[in-house]
DNA sequence: TCGAGATGGTTGCTTTGGTAACTGTCGATT
DNA sequence: AATCGACAGTTACCAAAGCAACCATCTCGA
């Protein structure tokens, strides 16, 4: 009979460790500004590529769009960002952020870049390989 | 100025990996039973230690009681599972699966195991560097 | 032995996420 | 120009998850 143990097991193993990540990760941007996951991947993104649709964001940052939908809004309401309706297509909207979402974009910065690089570090030798093994992963399970 | 591209940000990679694996092997137990992963866990945890209380599960795969609670109680009106009061502490109560709960458990286990043997095998000569730097990782970011 | 704090487990409230239905607009075909 | 299907985004509804309050029981110390 096969035997299967819950703590070794891959997808358990993965899901555990993607949540203890994030959670660490708020504590990066939570003293400052309290953002949620959601938040922080569309500042992430508009911040990356300057000015997009609700849609297109969802797409980089692999979110539903209501999520997206409401993450904005939040976003929004905080000043941190600025809708525009398109003039070619009155249906979507572009969206960029105001400077205060700059602001706030480039004080949390260096702090996640700084969370990250203290994880590879700590892998030290093992780094490299794990983004090797992740990129084949990502490639087997693409977004949706 | 620092830049951040979100989809090299590690803790972006390893959440949206994680939701895809999991999405994925909710096809491997959902065609048959429809667990939820709580559920899954509190299965795959029992037919692993044969009888435990609520809070040994939760502890073994990182669930808060709620979530304990609520997954024991579908799987109890699945009858997979049953409750006896312990004797020695009133409180607390010992839980093991039935043989329906053991049948259902035994007939996905090999489907789980060929799963993640399938995701491994993909990897070939990075699966084993995978494994090692998700050892130290769990290491770092250790349950709760 | 009794009272205070700790503990196992459940329940209620609130937040969050997903699905589906809806609104308004576009593009294409007639 | 009128209509039909596709599409961007929002909203309403429902399932899932966390937090805190709660109940019952245990433990320990005065």
């Amino acid at each position: 009979m096969s035997k299967l143990a819950l703590e070794l097991f891959l997808p358990y193993r993965l899901n555990r460790l993607s949540s203890a990540v994030s959670q660490q990760f708020r504590a990066v941007y939570g003293p400052h500004h309290d953002l949620t996951v959601p938040e922080w991947r569309v500042l992430a993104t508009l911040a990356q590529f300057g000015t997009m649709t609700a849609k297109a964001i969802g797409k980089h940052s692999s979110m539903h769009k209501t999520k997206v939908s409401r993450a904005v809004r939040a976003l929004e309401e905080r000043r941190w960002l600025v809708r525009r309706e398109s003039e070619q297509d009155r249906r979507e909207e572009s969206l960029s952020l105001t400077a205060s979402g700059l602001h706030a974009y480039r004080e949390i910065v260096p702090r996640a870049l700084a969370f990250e690089a203290g994880i590879l570090a700590a892998l030290g030798p093992h780094a490299e390989p794990l983004l090797e093994a992740l990129a084949l992963m990502e490639e087997r399970f693409p977004v949706d």
